[in-house]
DNA sequence: GGTCAATCTCTTAGTGCTAAGAGAAATATA
DNA sequence: TATATTTCTCTTAGCACTAAGAGATTGACC
């Protein structure tokens, strides 16, 4: 990132780059940071679009159950990528899909036995890599860091 | 992100969910303001991809050639990848492919002066963007930040 | 020189996503 | 009650990417 900034300050003399070190960064940590817990949820079968459906149903109150929709909200994706998700969880029969009974539009996912023990199995190593890929940070520096982000994502328009 | 580590609090409170702060607003920021850049492009014509070959071809030193492998350790992104977006980008009259002399194997991009034209006009817009993006921070936040990104890179292997 | 390994670019099957919209069901309005 | 609107889930075409490997060229070594 250093050097694309020098050589834009070399190119381009008359622009000031420098918010480039902090978008460089932040999209280069992140792409890095989703590829080690990739391979922390492949240890478990898993990838990440999946581990995102099993954690979210998991941490949700008892009887663990959402609907597609509030799938959508919670991750950020589409609901065609809902049901392309869940599609692939059900056939492993790790989730079910119960149509709802008050308002028939509704779909009920719930996690099964088998989808329940494997998420409860992969969430503490998936925090073991989240918590090694932090080791370089003191307190104060992730405190600050998070702190950085979460007003960026203020300005972003994000409802944090 | 806020609610998603109270909620792990309830459902697994022997988990230490606290990394999940920093990697929740990392994801989030990275997405938001990756779909914020790609609306500047998009009034450019372009998309992510386009600008991300266009402007590394730029920043390079004059006659801003470059070959697809060393576009490829610019991008993170693998070698296939570089092929079909100069297809697109060559098909569009922006980039040129020339063949190695001295060593055949090598492919030399160059812009044209239709691409360079289009990518010194698309710059400054998505420097405003970015500065933009940030207007919420301050300048020691803004260092903050900067240097917390670059600490979490350091951990990730990334060649900084 | 001839062979082998390394390097470089490109091709292609498969993956996950979005955008657009279809179909079914509930709700509001006339 | 009949009609229109909204809500919810799902389907599908198209897109960018990766993984794997093919084809071509170069350089190293015997």
């Amino acid at each position: 990132m250093d050097r694309i900034v020098e050589q834009w300050g070399r190119q381009r003399p008359d622009l000031d780059v420098s918010p480039m070190e902090v978008f460089g960064r932040l999209s280069r940590a992140a792409r890095l940071a989703k590829a080690e817990m990739g391979r922390t949820f492949a240890e478990h079968g898993l990838d990440g679009p999946s581990f995102d459906m099993l954690a979210t149903l998991r941490r949700s109150d008892p009887p663990h159950r959402l609907t597609p929709a509030e799938l959508m909200r919670a991750s950020m994706v589409t609901s065609g990528a809902i049901s392309q998700r869940l599609d692939k969880l059900e056939a492993r029969g790790l989730v079910t899909r119960t149509r709802g009974e008050a308002d028939a539009r509704n779909v009920y996912v719930g996690l099964t036995d088998k989808g329940r023990t494997l998420i409860d199995a992969a969430l503490p190593d998936h925090v073991a890599t989240e918590e090694r890929m932090l080791s370089g940070l003191g307190a104060a520096q992730r405190k600050a860091l998070a702190s950085g982000l979460r007003a960026l994502l203020e300005t972003l328009g994000d409802d944090d």
